[in-house]
DNA sequence: CGCCGACTTGACACCAATCAAGATAAGTGG
DNA sequence: CCACTTATCTTGATTGGTGTCAAGTCGGCG
């Protein structure tokens, strides 16, 4: 709040990617970080009621909707789905969480969502209750949670914006670019891209099935925008053609 | 912050409505509210740097993305629109914004999406930095608007769970749902809804074409569901009907 | 080497976008 | 009040993308 013109810094990559940006500049040499956000006393602050957690392997439940909120949390590393399950039992993945996001707000007193680990993971506890005191003393940095919050607010509108309008091979190429710009998964010498995710995780991020995740990954390659080298390896052939196709024709004809 | 055992009172409606319920049970005779959570004495000081504007007919636009953000505004009678256009020049409406509910907030000091009225509509029109100290000083009061923030974050959640994963005929089911829930659109007794947006807002509110939104409603009807008085009048035949159409099959075929 | 999971490709059916035309309602001028 | 115009909504025919089912391929691990 000492930087912005009015009120919104961005709270993270500039260009406000769906995986954000994992920042490498941190403040301090602390290791707790709210989308770059915080002041060294702010991470002091926030440290003394935090407490570090491990999980170790992928796949792992941090907490499942509709159980009782007692804790919110802050990725310090790895990687983090944030998912829900439709009346019909669909799984649908609303979010990938990297290191500085926070989640796990509670509505009524209880999650709405479910988060999972996608890789090994460490991340910081916070209970609420003492969260809670501690913004109530703190206004600035019950600002920045605003801010960070009202940031990833428009990452879901984005992705509202994208999963109604847009192709499955839109949607696809706009998933790539969003982690190319991530550092720590793009290798800008080798081109080369190192996707976190499976193809079902992804598929159910974009809306759509591993098959045809498949397929928008086989017609990228045919057009010669991408090349696969494993499943979860791609380099970027044609990184310009890749960000012509968010513009391309917005027909998504047999689509939803 | 003295009923929920947290951090979050519902700030609306209890079911989540995508169209946020109006509330009629307002806590004192004061106009301004938002989302229903603010006490009188917050009302006060909101009403002291707050001014009010009219905008007397349809299709008038109140900011458009990209301008420079000088003000946030709340809705205190009438109907809004929050819409933003895609790369590619589809126009996709975000949320229809209901009185109680806050819109505006800047990113980076502008606005990113736009804003234009449905219907004649009063509101009261913020100034940001007025705002920034107010809330500065009052961390009760922000407190409040990150709550209403948070549930319009699980609301365009919930809107994508809703366009990724549902036919054209169950998405707009659940938009009916969403009105009838809210009072002052739906009438009890004749079981008539009465839509205050025209075809063309509701397809690209649910993510399709006019002509989709049209067959919906058609086979709605052949269905024994509804019958379309006029084409902003519907009546409900079968509640249960409309309500089980959400848990129906996940099959979304043809469809992103 | 063989099993097993994840990924990929093919065939088919279906929903929805598009193009086009018709029907209904609303607004305008005589 | 009625003809005309215009906007909005609706329906039909066609086309294409995508979900589903099924089979095949690739890679890892014991």
């Amino acid at each position: 709040m000492d930087r912005a013109p009015y009120w919104d810094p961005p709270p993270s990559g500039g260009s406000a990617p769906t995986i954000r940006a994992r920042r490498l500049d941190r403040v301090g040499d602390h290791p707790l970080q709210i989308g770059n956000l915080l002041s060294r006393k702010e991470q002091d602050e926030l440290l003394s009621i935090a407490k570090p957690i491990k999980y170790p392997r992928s796949g792992m439940t941090i907490f499942t909707s509709e159980k009782e909120a007692e804790y919110v949390y802050v990725i310090d590393e790895g990687i983090v789905r944030i998912s829900r399950i439709a009346p019909n039992g669909q799984r649908r993945i609303l979010a990938f969480m990297v290191p500085g996001d926070l989640f796990g707000m509670p509505d009524c007193g209880i999650y709405v969502n479910t988060a999972e680990t996608v890789s090994a993971t460490r991340l910081y506890r916070f209970p609420w209750p003492a969260l809670r005191q501690l913004l109530a003393k703190r206004p600035q940095l019950q600002e920045k949670l605003l801010i960070k919050l009202a940031h990833d607010f428009r990452q879901a509108q984005r992705q509202m914006m994208m999963l109604g309008q847009q192709s499955a091979r839109q949607r696809l190429a706009v998933f790539l670019l969003d982690f190319i710009r991530s550092p720590g998964f793009f290798n800008q010498e080798k081109l080369q891209l190192a996707l976190p995710v499976n193809r079902f995780d992804l598929a159910d991020y974009l809306g759509t099935t591993r098959e045809t995740a498949a397929r928008a990954f086989a017609r990228l390659e045919k057009e010669g925008l991408i090349r696969r080298i494993t499943a979860h390896t791609i380099q970027i052939l044609n990184m310009g053609g890749l960000e012509q196709l968010q513009y391309g024709p917005s027909r998504r004809t047999g689509s939803a």
